[in-house]
DNA sequence: AACATGAATACAAACATTTGCGCAAATTTT
DNA sequence: AAAATTTGCGCAAATGTTTGTATTCATGTT
C-alpha cells in the first residue's frame, strides 16, 4: 500500500543536485538545457514515478486543458454519439471533457455553465435545452473570455460559432421524398419553436411542398415539447382532422416512434395506412420491425468532431485577437429503411 | 468585451486595507473574525465578482472536487441512467464529474485510469470493460491513493467497494417466471464469461432450472460477446438444435433484440415461437410494438446514486485510517410487458 | 499599576510549477 | 588575443490560496 506521496520536480533535483528550474525545463525540452542533463532529468523521472501536478501547472498558466460539454440529455443516441466525437479529438490534444446534462431544463443549464466558469475551463460546447429562450448564461461566458461553440441546438444568432446540420435542406429532401411517392397530404409534428432546428425543419418541409405546388394547411403543422404526452395528443389531433394527413415529417426519431405508438393504439396502421418520416437515423430504430419509413441521418459523430476541432482551433489561438465566429455546417443524408 | 481579468483576494484585502489571510478566513466564516469585518468582506467580493481559483486551492488542499467516471458506453441507457444518477449526488455535494468512455477496450479503460492519476481525481467509479481480465490499472489508482467504487460490473474480488444488482436472484425469478408458464426448453444467451455479472447470471438461471427440477442441457448455455454479428450467430446455433428451445433468457434488452431480429430472418415469431426474457429493461422497449416478454428493471438511476454516495463517504473519510471495502445491492424487479 | 485573557487581525511560509534574468564557461568571431 | 556570442544552468519571483503562529489592542483581574 506504499502511498506514493507525491514526487515534486524538487525531489527530481534533490536527487541529481540541479536546480528545480532545470528539471523544469529539462521536462519541457528546453532547448537552452543539455543533452546529458535532460536525459539523467527523464531518467530520474521515470523511476521515481513523477506525475506532474495539475494544480501547479494550472496556477501558472491559467489553463485547465479542460472544457466543458452541456447537453440536453445523454440517453439520446444522437447527443452520447456527439460526445463520442468530442471526447475523441479533445482527448487527442491532451485536454480532458466534462459533460453535464440540462435534461432540457433552464435553470440546470445555468447551473453547469456557473460550475464551468468557477472550474475555469477552456472552453465550451454547448446545445441548449429546450427552455433556453435567453442567453444571460452564455454571455457570461464571453465575459470571462471562455470561448463558446453552439452545438445542433443553436441560437439564431449570427455572432456565436456554431456546429450544425442543414436541416433546412434536410426537411426539404424528406418531405419531396414523400411527394415523390405520391403522398401529397403530408404533416409535420416538431420541435418547440424556440429552437431554432425546429423552425428550419419548418422552412424546408414549406419550401418543399411550396416548389412542389402542393397545399400547405395550418392544422398539419403541429409543435411538441418531445415528451411522449405531448406528442400523443398532437398525433391525435392530426388524426381526428376531416382530412387525415397520408405521412409525418417529424422532429426526431423518438417523436417518431411515439407518434406510431399513438397510431398504433387508435388501430391505425404505421407504413400501411400512414408513413412516418424524421431525423436523427438513430440505431434504435435498427432493432424495429417497423421503423419510421426513413430518417435524415446527420452524423452526430463527425459533428462533434467537427465542434471540438472548431473549439480547440479558437482556444489555442486565444492569444491572438478576437476570431470572427465561425459556422460549419455538417451534409445529412436521407436513410430510407 | 471587459474581460473580467482574475479578481483575487489579494484585491479585496487591498480595497479593505486588511490583510490577504484575514480575507480567507472571513470568506471562510472563520470564527476569529469579526462580524464586521466579514460583511465588508462580502460586500466586496460580490461587488469585484470574485470567484475564487480552483487552481490555488486545489494546490493548497491537494483537491479537486473532481470524480472519475469510466464505463462502457454512454448510449446505452443502461449507463446514462446511472450517470444521470451519479451527477446528481455528486454535484449536489458540489464535485464535478469527468466521464470517459471506455467502448468496452482494455486500452482505452486504461487510458482512462491513466488521465485520472494525472489529473489526480478525488475519487473513480468504473464498470469494467467486456475486455478486463486483470487489474493492473485500478490497482494503480490504489497506489495513489484515490478511492475506488466498482459499479454493476464490478470484479470477484472480494476487497474492493461494489455497487451491483442481485443478479443471481433476478435471473432465478426470471427463469422461474418462464418456468411457471408451462415453458420448460430454456436457454440462455449470456454476455462474455470474464464479467462476473455474465456467471452470476447463469447461476440464478441453473439454479432455478435445478429447483424446478428441469434438465439442464449444455447446448442451452450460450456466451455472445455482444455484438450484434456474434449474438446472431449464437441465436443460429440455438435454433437450429434438434430440440430447439422454447425462451431464451438474455444477458441484456440489446442482445434480446438483436436475438429476436435474428429469429425474424428465420421465419420464426418471437414472442410467438419462441419467448425472450432480458436484463435492463430498457425505455427503448416502450417503443417497441413486440417487446421481450419480461425484463430485469436493475434501477440504474439509483444503482448511479448509491455509487456516488459510497464514493463520497470513501472520499471524506479518507484522513482516517483504511475502511473497509463495503458492498452495495440493489434489488431488481422483473418487469411483465 | 501590572498582568493575564481573549478577540481580532497580520505576517509569512507553504503548495508545485514556470519563467525572466543573470552569470559563468565554452565557443566563435573579429 | 580580445571581443562577441552561445551554451548550460541557477536564483528568485510569481501564480492565489490556506494556515500556524505572532502581534496588537482592549478588557477584566489582581
Amino acid at each position: 500500500m506504499m502511498q506514493k506521496s507525491q514526487v515534486t520536480i524538487k525531489d527530481i533535483a534533490q536527487e541529481l543536485g540541479i536546480a528545480i528550474s532545470t528539471v523544469s525545463r529539462a521536462l519541457q525540452n528546453h532547448p537552452r538545457i543539455g543533452l546529458k542533463t535532460k536525459e539523467q532529468v527523464f531518467e530520474v523521472a521515470k523511476r521515481l514515478n513523477y506525475v506532474p501536478n495539475p494544480a501547479a501547472i494550472l496556477l501558472r498558466k491559467n489553463k485547465t486543458y479542460t472544457v466543458g460539454v452541456v447537453f440536453p440529455h445523454l440517453q439520446e443516441e444522437f447527443f452520447s454519439q456527439a460526445i463520442t466525437g468530442i471526447e475523441d479529438v479533445i482527448s487527442a490534444k491532451g485536454y480532458n471533457v466534462v459533460i453535464s446534462q440540462s435534461r432540457d431544463k433552464l435553470e440546470r443549464e445555468n447551473r453547469a455553465i456557473k460550475s464551468f466558469i468557477s472550474s475555469r475551463v477552456d472552453g465550451v460546447i454547448a446545445s441548449i435545452s429546450a427552455e433556453t429562450t435567453q442567453y444571460y448564461s452564455f454571455k457570461e461566458l464571453e465575459n470571462y473570455g471562455i470561448p463558446l461553440v453552439f452545438f445542433d441546438r443553436v441560437p439564431k444568432d449570427v455572432a456565436v460559432n456554431k456546429v450544425r446540420g442543414n436541416i433546412v435542406e434536410a426537411a426539404f429532401e424528406a418531405t419531396s421524398f414523400l411527394a415523390k411517392k405520391g403522398i401529397t397530404k403530408i404533416a409535420i409534428l416538431n420541435g418547440p419553436s424556440n429552437l431554432e432546428i425546429s423552425n428550419e425543419r419548418l422552412e424546408g418541409y414549406w419550401k418543399a411542398l411550396k416548389s412542389l405546388s402542393l397545399p400547405i394547411f395550418q392544422q398539419y403543422i403541429k409543435s411538441t415539447d418531445l415528451t411522449k404526452e405531448d406528442t400523443f395528443k398532437k398525433m391525435e389531433e392530426l388524426m381526428t382532422l376531416p382530412e387525415q394527413p397520408q405521412a409525418v415529417l417529424c422532429f426526431n426519431d423518438y417523436v417518431a416512434l411515439f407518434a406510431m405508438q399513438s397510431c398504433r393504439q387508435k388501430g391505425i396502421i404505421p407504413n400501411t395506412d400512414i408513413h412516418f418520416v424524421s431525423f436523427a437515423n438513430l440505431p434504435i430504430t435498427a432493432y424495429l420491425d417497423n421503423p419510421p419509413m426513413a430518417s435524415v441521418e446527420q452524423f452526430a459523430y463527425k459533428m462533434g468532431e467537427q465542434a471540438a476541432l472548431l473549439l480547440l482551433k479558437i482556444i489555442e489561438a486565444k492569444q491572438d485577437k478576437k476570431l470572427i465566429p465561425e459556422e460549419i455546417i455538417i451534409g445529412t443524408e436521407l436513410v430510407v429503411h
